[in-house]
DNA sequence: GCCGTTTTCGGCCCGACTGTTTTCAGTCG
């Protein structure tokens, strides 16, 4: 599948003809191309082969021509001219936020930067201030987009991790000597972002677990091989761990592995208390070993239910386990519906049929196509004339379809002044209404809370969508103060989002579970631009779960006729 | 470079915000 390789290439094609300057429309072209390619379900080299690659949306004779040079000889040759116009690590320097093509190319022409490192040792030697253009405030915003940046790379999101950890765990899976097999760590507890990955497997010939295991090919180099113990770094540069033990230590291994640190120093001195010894190969009294095959017997030895990994971070849940108090945790199949997604009415890829033919797939009775309104024309926001032809789309799709409804929804602009950019005999007429922030992000505090907070008030409103509006590696998230915005929400029964999408997952989970205190009711959205994306509703429901949430304390939960019900109670 | 119930040429997503050799270019969404 050469997918993501293509699509990838196009965008350095884009991101380097913006760089040379050219014609803004051909460098949007092979945008749209890229992300067309990117929500495909289909291998393209299937499309090659039948003749159907113009049938992708946004790719012509040219681009097609493209991709079939890509798939015949493994380079396209425009692409290898365009590299030796400017230096590979300046398409790096692109990623940096408040860095755009214009400054990439002003600091590589004046200061010869070429990557990363040289704008670096330019901000330190102070070479940056005295460029024509480039004064104290364009560093300092340069200086906290490197951060910005950086931090997102150190760790990847729980979606880039799950992704690497599969692929792992799928070829494992192969090797006959692998008998069990499980992530651990942060990964497992499902955290939002995650450094490393540990993957444990019981086996009796550990050895040749770790054969198969340095030897798969997403290894790029191998950082440690023992006989129980390897380290390899992927071709994403990611560093992934595995471990082998016996059997009868599988659960207590998992139940060290997988952490967190804290949490692992409450249950041994628990085991302590009871006069017992707990380590990653068991729980012992003295030298006679009691249990260690499941993490259910270590618990229940060491007097505690079982503690869901999101919740193993020592900040309650321990005394909640010896109490027997533990919240029932949400799962995925809670979930009725999905609360939050675009069609190509505004800035979707897929229709709305598309979209609601793959929620169906996913089980779920509902979908609320919530595309952008009139205010946010970059993302083509639907105008009122367009509002009346998309109701009726749906209307007819309803018609025809079994076994989902598709909901009438917006995503609405929340104004600098905390208006909403419909009238509310408009906004009457949708069955959901989701409103977010999507300008002004660095007003003040007080601003930006009166903002949400009027919109909460709003009674047509329902759910406040990516209420910080953060995104991992581009965007911290705006200053607001959140605990006025859960009394608002808990007072005017407005919904929270957690946005589901990998870089966002926006409330996270200490947030969460602060509005689930407060009494605010949540709601769970993919903000899916791509048939692809409603996948990522899991990512939102790891952050429910480590947020302690309970499916009563998500909207989404409800069946179809109680949701409607419910969301409009003010 | 794509695309077409006005078009095979001439459109194509544009407004807010920021910082800046202050009347506007660059970046972002």
């Amino acid at each position: 599948m050469k997918n993501f390789e293509i699509s990838q290439i196009f965008r350095d094609i884009a991101d380097i003809l913006e760089i040379k300057g050219e014609n803004v429309f051909r460098i949007r072209a092979y945008q749209r191309a890229a992300q067309s390619i990117d929500g495909l379900s289909e291998d393209v080299e299937n499309l090659l082969k039948e003749g159907r690659l113009t049938s992708i949306p946004g790719v012509g004779k040219d681009l097609s021509d493209r991709i079939r040079e890509y798939i015949n000889t493994g380079k396209i040759r425009i692409y290898e001219e365009l590299k030796r116009a400017i230096p590979e690590g300046l398409l790096d320097i692109l990623n940096i936020p408040s860095v755009g093509p214009k400054k990439a190319k002003l600091l590589y022409e004046k200061l010869n930067i070429r990557d990363i490192r040289d704008l670096e040792d330019a901000i330190s030697n102070n070479r940056l201030q005295g460029v024509f253009g480039i004064r104290e405030k364009t560093v300092e915003n340069i200086k906290a987009g490197l951060a910005i940046m950086k931090r997102g790379r150190e760790r990847l999101t729980l979606e880039e991790a799950a992704v690497i950890s599969e692929g792992f765990l799928e070829a494992l899976k192969k090797s006959p000597q692998v008998k069990k097999i499980s992530p651990a760590g942060s990964l497992r507890r499902q955290k939002e972002t995650v450094r490393d990955i540990d993957i444990l497997i019981t086996s009796t010939k550990p050895k040749a677990v770790m054969e198969s295991f340095t030897g798969l090919s997403q290894v790029r180099t191998i950082l440690a091989k023992g006989d129980t113990k390897s380290s390899v770094r992927t071709q994403e540069n990611v560093q992934v761990d595995c471990r082998v033990v016996e059997e009868k230590s599988f659960g207590a291994a998992l139940l060290y592995f997988t952490g967190s640190k804290d949490f692992n120093i409450r249950l041994r001195q628990i085991a302590i208390r009871k006069g017992l010894k707990l380590n990653e190969y068991g729980l012992y009294k003295g030298q006679k070993f009691i249990c260690g095959r499941t993490e259910g017997e270590m618990f229940k030895a060491l007097g505690l239910r079982y503690v869901e990994p999101e919740l193993r971070e020592d900040t309650g849940e321990i005394e909640l386990a010896q109490k027997g108090k533990l919240p029932g945790l949400l799962d995925l199949e809670d979930i009725k519906g999905d609360l939050h997604a675009h069609s190509s009415w505004s800035d979707g890829l897929n229709s709305i049929e598309d979209m609601a033919f793959v929620a169906r797939k996913l089980g779920y009775s509902y979908i609320a196509i919530t595309d952008h309104s009139q205010s946010l024309k970059v993302a083509n926001g639907l105008s009122l004339e367009d509002l009346k032809k998309k109701k009726s789309e749906i209307n007819r799709i309803n018609k025809k379809l079994k076994g989902l409804r598709v909901l009438y929804g917006t995503e609405v602009d929340i104004d600098s002044n905390g208006n909403i950019d419909y009238k509310d005999d408009i906004l009457k007429r949708f069955d959901i209404v989701v409103a977010a922030i999507h300008t002004g992000f660095k007003q003040s505090r007080q601003q930006l809370t009166k903002r949400v907070v009027r919109a909460c008030q709003n009674k047509f409103v329902h759910i406040i969508a990516h209420p910080t509006a953060r995104l991992w590696g581009q965007r911290e998230a705006y200053d607001i103060d959140l605990e006025e915005v859960f009394r608002a929400g808990k007072d005017t029964n407005t919904a929270l989002e957690i946005n589901a999408f990998a870089n966002r997952l926006d409330l996270n989970d200490r947030n969460c579970r602060r509005a689930k205190e407060l009494g605010v009711r949540m709601s769970i959205g993919t903000d899916s631009h791509m048939a692809g994306h409603l996948n990522s509703m899991r990512f939102g429901v790891a952050v429910a779960r480590r947020g302690w949430l309970s499916p009563k304390d998500v909207i989404n939960t409800l069946p179809l006729d109680r949701l409607l019900k419910e969301i409009k109670k003010r």
